[in-house]
RNA sequence: GGACGGGUGGCCGAGUCCGGUUGAUGGCGCCAGUCUUGAAAACUGGUACAGGUGCAAGCCUGUCCUGGGUUCAAAUCCCAGCCCGUCCGCCA
């Protein structure tokens, strides 16, 4: 969330900020009710200050006369308080729905026609035959089956089979071995179930609490991404300025409800209510965020160039960015079959944005107060996708799916999908 | 799931039965200083976080797991919840 001292201090950029994401942001209600809470704040305080110096009084002369007076100012500073935290109960949780400022490097627009390409590595495959799509060669070849998940759970369900399910497998191996070997990621393996708090950390709720799934009867949630238990591996702690920046690599399955997406992308291995997810995370300063940022985003891509698959990274304009980010790129893979760009990386950073939510600080030196920290993740990579743009660019024309070279080794042997 | 025990500052650990000003004795750690060529040891001092208010120094309020309650006053008493430990039950 913003500081309320920020936007008291700051109305004007923070509605313009809100605006262009394409947010609302109740900026008057805001100041209004930190005007209302303050006052009745500054009134209990005062009215509990003289209440404690005639205590002590008592205390000490027991002087029965001073009882009734006693009574009477507990009860109007009570009174008063209560007043106070409700108004503030209500501020905060208007304070969690104003959306974040952004960098002033984004660039301003409306939709994903707005987006910037901020550079490309390799070119589009070329294939001596016309390229199938991945659900088409993966159903042929048996490694795919959407029909039975269907009907053993519902929509945007999917399984693996065989080598299908090996390559997702290797995959997963394959790219912790490079975050946690040459990128210098800890990896982690969290919890999958999170409380309120954390969702509220990342900034999951309160207002998308309809994007992910709830367990009944209780304060859990399927996280929809890594993301939410990592970032709150730290949340209420004050850490060591020499122990930053916090790297961090987790690979775990992802829930989201897809409310709102009725209809897109119904068809294939692209859009699922389960997923898997291999989530850079990283906690660092204020001064060192946007570096931090920028070399996430290129371990990222990194496992993109290994894989050979050709890609596009997206500068997110202010429309099409979200609430809660700062700065954000989406790494496009290509995908000859579906002939257009995947989504398989969304790499994001929140300045203290998810940080003042999660109360997670740091210490900048010996004796100095501590300020929030930054947090940043991003994909690396997202599974689904990466396995579609794999299986459609190394598609061969007898349907067959030759191995990437970066990941044979995890591959047991196999080097031809579908030879056997 | 049941029974019992427990949650106090960066850490350890008093205080809780018998409420009184206690943000909390003590030790460790950390920081500064004295001493020393330097270091260690020893000694001295310092060492939480949040909010309100103020130009500032400062002042005030709150915080002993969380939320309620009793009281002029709660770390201390009462209720509920969460978490940890031990035993029993169940279980991959």
């Amino acid at each position: 969330m913003l500081a309320l001292d920020f936007i008291r201090k700051n109305p004007e950029l923070v509605r313009r900020a809100a605006e262009l994401k394409g947010e609302g942001a109740p900026v008057d209600e805001v100041l209004r009710l930190d005007g209302v809470w303050r006052g009745h704040l500054h009134k209990a305080e005062t009215l509990k200050a003289e209440q404690n110096e005639l205590s002590k009084e008592f205390a000490r002369t027991r002087d029965e006369s001073l009882k009734e007076r006693l009574r009477q100012m507990a009860d109007t500073a009570k009174s008063e308080l209560s007043v106070a935290d409700a108004v503030k109960r209500e501020l905060d949780d208007l304070l969690l729905r104003v959306p974040n400022v952004f960098h002033e490097s984004v660039p301003v627009g409306e939709t994903e026609a707005d987006n910037v390409v901020v550079r490309e590595w390799g070119t589009r495959p070329e294939l001596a035959f016309a390229a199938r799509t991945h659900y088409d060669l993966g159903e042929a070849l048996g490694i795919m089956d959407f029909e039975r998940a269907a009907r053993v759970t519902g929509s945007r369900f999917a399984f693996l089979l065989g080598e299908g399910a090996r390559l997702e497998r290797a995959l997963v191996q394959f790219m912790l071995d490079v975050h946690t070997r040459e990128h210098g990621y800890t990896e982690v393996w969290p919890p999958m179930l999170v409380n309120s708090a954390s969702m509220v950390g990342t900034a999951n709720l309160p207002k998308f609490a309809d994007a992910a799934f709830k367990v009944e009867d209780s304060d859990l949630w399927l996280i929809p991404t890594a993301e939410v238990p990592v970032t709150n591996f730290h949340r209420d702690e004050i850490l060591e300025v020499d122990r930053l920046p916090l790297k961090y690599v987790a690979y775990a399955p992802s829930w989201r409800t897809e409310a709102g997406a009725a209809g897109k992308d119904t068809r294939g291995f692209i859009r699922l209510h389960q997923f898997s997810k291999v989530e850079l995370v990283k906690v660092t300063t204020g001064e060192t965020s946007l570096d931090e940022f920028e070399k996430l985003t290129r371990d990222a891509e990194d496992i993109l160039q290994r894989l050979g698959l050709h890609y596009q990274v997206m500068a997110m304009c202010t429309g099409d960015m979200g609430f809660a980010q700062y700065k954000k790129y989406d790494l496009m893979a290509w995908a000859p079959g579906l002939d257009r760009f995947l989504e398989v990386s969304s790499c994001s950073t929140f300045n203290d944005f998810q940080a003042m939510r999660a109360n997670i600080r740091y210490r900048p030196g010996r004796g100095a107060p501590p300020k929030f920290a930054h947090t940043i993740n991003g994909s690396g990579l997202a599974l689904p996708r990466t396995i579609d743009a794999i299986i459609e660019t190394y598609q061969r024309s007898d349907g067959m799916i030759s191995v990437p070279e970066a990941l044979k080794p995890y591959m047991g042997g196999v080097e031809l999908i579908g030879a056997r």
